[in-house]
DNA sequence: CTGCTAACCAAGCAAGCGCTAGTGTGAACT
DNA sequence: AGTTCACACTAGCGCTTGCTTGGTTAGCAG
C-alpha cells in the first residue's frame, strides 16, 4: 500500500504536520493542533488524511523515500573506490539527516506508532535504504579498510549517524559534511584525516 | 529535586510502569493501565506518585543511577590499561542497557516527557554517566589507540551502543560482551580482536 | 480499647480526544 | 447556464483522559 503525496497542498501539510510531531510528539499533537497550524479546522483535515496515522504515514514516507534517492544519486556519482563510497555514504546520510531533519527524527521515534499496514511499506523503503549500506560496508570489508560482522559494522554505523540528531548542533561549528569524515576518521585510522 | 524510590512497593511499581511504558510509550499508557498491571485501582495508584510524570522520573532516575553505579564499579576493578578500561566501559554498558533494559529504553526514547524539574535533577545523572565516558575515552586518545576529538567519539560511541536496544535480541547468538568486544575491536583495528 | 497511618477503593468530574455528518462556496469544465 | 468537484466550515457525538474526593480497611503502638 502505498501512501503517495500526490498534490502539492498535501505535501506542505506533510511538511507542516512533520514540524508538529517532532515538538511536541504524534500522541501529544492534536488534530487540532495540526490543523490550526495549516490554517484549517479541524474537520476539513480528514479532506486530505483518512485519519490522524495516515499523516504519520506520509511524513515518514516522505523522509525516507528522500533519503534513499539521495544516497542513491551520490552513490552512483562518485566512482568505485570503497574509502570514497564508505565517505559518501556518511555525508549523504547526515545530508539527510539535517535537510530532511523533522521527518526523520519523526520516522526515527515515533515509528511504533505507525498502523500495521503503513508500518509493512515503510518498512521495505527502510531495508532498500540499509541495503544500500550493508553493500558500500561489504566493499569497505573486502578492501581490508575495515573489520568485523557486515551487519554489526552497519548497525554500529547507523546508530552513531542517527544518534546525532540528539546532539548535533547543524548550526554549530562543524558542518555535517566535517562530521561525516570525523566518524570515517576514526573507523580508518591507516588514512590520515586527523585534520579539524 | 530528588525522586527517591524509597519503599520497596513503590520501587516495584516503578518496575511494571517501565514495562508498560516500553510497550506502549509513556502516552499511550493509562493511569488505569498501570494500575491494572499494579493490581489496584486507578485512584490507587496517587497515593504512591504525585501524578503520572513522577512515575515516569521514578523510572529514568533508577536505570540512570543503576548505570552510573555498575560503570564506576567496573572501571574501580579494572587496572589502569586504556584498552582494557574501553572495553570495560563499553561492556557495562551493554550489561545495564539489557539488564535495566525497559528503564533505559523509556530513558532513551521518552525523556522529553519529562517535566523540566525532574529533567534537570537527571540530566545531571546523566552527565555524571558521560564523564566517565569522556575520561575513558581521553585515556584512549592519549594512548593513541584511537583517533579524533574527546566529545565527537564519545558521542559517535554511546550512539552506536545505545542503538543496539533497537536490533540486538539479548537471546540471541552473541553476548552483550561479545558485542561490545566487537564493536571495541571496530575501533581498535591494530589489536587482532577479530574472533567471535 | 484508642489513635494513627499506610494502603486501598468506588464514583465521578471536567477537559480533551479523534472523528463524523451535513452544509456551503468558488473555480473549472461541459 | 448547469454540473461537478476540491476544499473548507459548523456543530457535536461518544469516548477516554488524568486526577480528585470522601470513605473504608488492616496493622500496629500506647
Amino acid at each position: 500500500m502505498n501512501v503517495m503525496n500526490a498534490s502539492p497542498r498535501r505535501k506542505e501539510l506533510t511538511r507542516l504536520a512533520a514540524q508538529l510531531f517532532v515538538q511536541e510528539g504524534f500522541d501529544r499533537t492534536t488534530v487540532r493542533m495540526l490543523a490550526q497550524e495549516m490554517g484549517i479546522k479541524s474537520g476539513s483535515l480528514f479532506h486530505h488524511f483518512k485519519d490522524k496515522h495516515e499523516i504519520l504515514a506520509a511524513v515518514i514516507e516522505e523522509g525516507t523515500q528522500n533519503a534513499l534517492n539521495i544516497a542513491q544519486q551520490a552513490l552512483d556519482d562518485c566512482g568505485r573506490d570503497p574509502e570514497v563510497r564508505l565517505r559518501t555514504m556518511a555525508r549523504a546520510h547526515l545530508e539527510t539527516l539535517f535537510a530532511d531533519r523533522n521527518a526523520h527524527v519523526v520516522a526515527l521515534f515515533e515509528w511504533r506508532r505507525l498502523d500495521p499496514s503503513a508500518s509493512a511499506h515503510l518498512r521495505h523503503l527502510r531495508d532498500a535504504y540499509e541495503a544500500l549500506w550493508v553493500d558500500v560496508i561489504d566493499d569497505a570489508l573486502r578492501a581490508g579498510i575495515l573489520h568485523g560482522d557486515r551487519f554489526l559494522v552497519a548497525r554500529f554505523v547507523l546508530g552513531a549517524l542517527n544518534w546525532t540528531v540528539r546532539w548535533y548542533d547543524p548550526h554549530g561549528a562543524r558542518t555535517p559534511d566535517e562530521l561525516a569524515d570525523e566518524l570515517v576518521a576514526m573507523l580508518l585510522p591507516n588514512a590520515d584525516t586527523t585534520n579539524v
